[in-house]
DNA sequence: CAGAGATATTGACAACTATCTATATCTAGG
DNA sequence: CCTAGATATAGATAGTTGTCAATATCTCTG
């Protein structure tokens, strides 16, 4: 807190924002991560944007980086809960899960429960 | 592509999704990362919370890191777009900046377009 | 204008991560 | 059961980033 002499309005007591369990806070940073590079946000723009799972190799196809580092991304997503994953023989079929992108729209929601949407 | 034979419906020409220009994707990608970071979101829920822009001074007196820790998340943040500032004298008064939610919002039902909201 | 205090910037460092190559694993077919 | 091919894991490395201490900047007040 400042100790300076201030304007009125000035420090007073804030709103604690709804306080996230730290379990679900971890799971939606998570989220978060996962969209936070580049070409892993690509992957999942690619794989959300199917009608049906698609096959691993197209992913790979698609991108200029190796095959492992696709690999990688889609574990990341998988782990933070944006894909899923089947598999029929060899081939890997990833379909976005929509748990994780109905975790991230609750959280925009919890973000600013009316203010956001008073002003928009 | 793979090659080996493989069951029908596999390796079917992917759809591309709709693609961004690469300026709104580093933006976007900018929002995702300016929120994967446990401190940071938390800042962002604090700041977000408020009814009316709050000192940064506050700010700090509610986390454990260092005062130039969070001006760098507070910079952050204000570089994607999810908060603005502005100054009364010494003090600095973030507020949530509702473009960078908008952002966000419009990228969740560009994901997928039909898809999820169908699946419920 | 000098001092104090609020905030921002700088520089350093440890931790993390995106990427690669190399290799392992696993499955289907012969 | 051996091989080929699809995917995953391991290990290495370069670049990024969260944090802190130290310092700078900027503005009010006396």
């Amino acid at each position: 807190m400042s100790t300076k002499t201030r304007p009125a309005g000035c420090c007073e007591d804030p709103n604690e924002p709804i306080m996230l369990p730290s379990a679900e806070r971890d799971r939606l940073v998570g989220v978060f991560k996962a969209l936070a590079d580049p070409t892993r946000l690509d992957v999942f723009r690619l794989i959300a944007a199917q009608e049906a799972p698609i096959c691993a190799c197209d992913v790979v196809d698609r991108f200029a980086v190796s095959q492992p580092t696709i690999s990688h991304h889609l574990r990341v997503l998988r782990e933070a809960g944006l894909i899923s994953v089947s598999r029929r023989g060899v081939w890997a079929y990833y379909a976005a899960d929509t748990r994780g992108v109905a975790l991230l729209r609750e959280s925009l929601d919890a973000f600013a429960p009316v203010r956001l949407e008073a002003a928009g």
